[in-house]
DNA sequence: GAAAACATGTAAACCGTTACATGATTCC
DNA sequence: GGAATCATGTAACGGTTTACATGTTTTC
């Protein structure tokens, strides 16, 4: 049997795949559906993508496939990671460093040529994104009262959502004091 | 004269593109250097989608082309905003929603599926962060110190600079005591 | 009886990145 | 003589968005 064991690193898009495959086989429209539940928020690639990365984690020894017939719903394939798979995906968490911090942020690119409209049009943009981030501070204090305080990695990711929400709210209300004021 | 102003609206690239030219015309070379000097920090194309950008932007009228032949340097082409083109920026910006955070965030990833790997790697790999995030809010204190403090648009995305760096190294601080305290 | 949600995938167009390619000039 | 700067582009790849395709079950 030759597998293409080809060594490659992983692509953040695997590495997320695979990382839910850990938890347990499962079709492609399963790993769309864990994928937006749990690490869809900080990483959650398209359902075609999805559908993409899957053969090609078959062919290179990564998972394996199983064409599961159903009756009363269209067949499937269920996709289960192999200790290859496990060790890549292993591998691509030890890699450092970790790619450095996308920051790519639209609105802040707004801000910089704001000069070209008016202060209001401005902060009405930068309140919506304070909204939005105070929304998304009170999803994480629920899921904080319901969770296991004893998982360690799920407690530290939703720790950076509330400190980054954090900063968004508090940025905010100083910039749009600011812009408010001229 | 038929140019193909097709009203699309602009990617976040052709944006940053058309910002810089909104401050002088200049060849894609220079465009480059000025986005990597300034905007870079909240969106940074590649060097090729600024080549691939521009001849687009003329295209569609939101820019004009004039080639300049040198001695001493390769020939380069110059590029100007038109009022179509500033026109369009501003339409950009006014438009609303700003689109979402991005939010892909690879080391986070790591950490959601940090109990593949042992709890050192994953501090020092935050680590790596944190001090990236150190250096660059003292970058950032740098920047303010030498900045005109009436420009409030700069300001501004420095402030956001100071506030996003401050949550990473607050995080990431906290993470690494709870991760070596295992 | 209709609409929405479940369930599974494929295909094409678009945006962007990294790496490849070329060649002149200036600075050390 | 070698590195850095100036100057412009192409090709291959990764990933997203949107649309196409098909059929079932649940909800109103």
């Amino acid at each position: 049997m030759t597998a293409r064991t080809s060594k490659r690193t992983l692509t953040t898009t695997d590495a997320a795949i695979l990382g839910v495959l850990s938890w347990g086989p499962m079709s492609g429209y399963d790993v769309k559906k864990t994928v937006d539940s749990t690490v869809g928020y900080v990483w959650g690639p398209a359902r075609s993508a999805i559908y993409a990365v899957l053969p090609r984690l078959v062919d290179e020894g990564l998972a394996t496939a199983r064409e599961v017939a159903q009756s009363q719903r269209p067949d499937k394939i269920v996709y289960r990671i192999t200790t290859a798979g496990r060790a890549a995906l292993k591998a691509w968490i030890e890699e450092t460093p970790a790619p450095p911090d996308p920051n790519r942020n639209p609105l802040l690119l707004k801000v910089f040529f704001g000069d070209l409209t008016s202060p209001e049009v401005l902060a009405d943009q930068i309140q919506a994104r304070r909204l939005e981030a105070e929304r998304m501070s009170e999803e994480m204090d629920r899921f904080e009262a319901e969770a296991d305080p004893d998982d360690v990695y799920t407690a530290l990711t939703r720790a950076w959502g509330r400190e980054y929400a954090r900063a968004v709210i508090r940025w905010a209300r100083a910039a749009e004091a600011r812009l408010r004021a001229s």
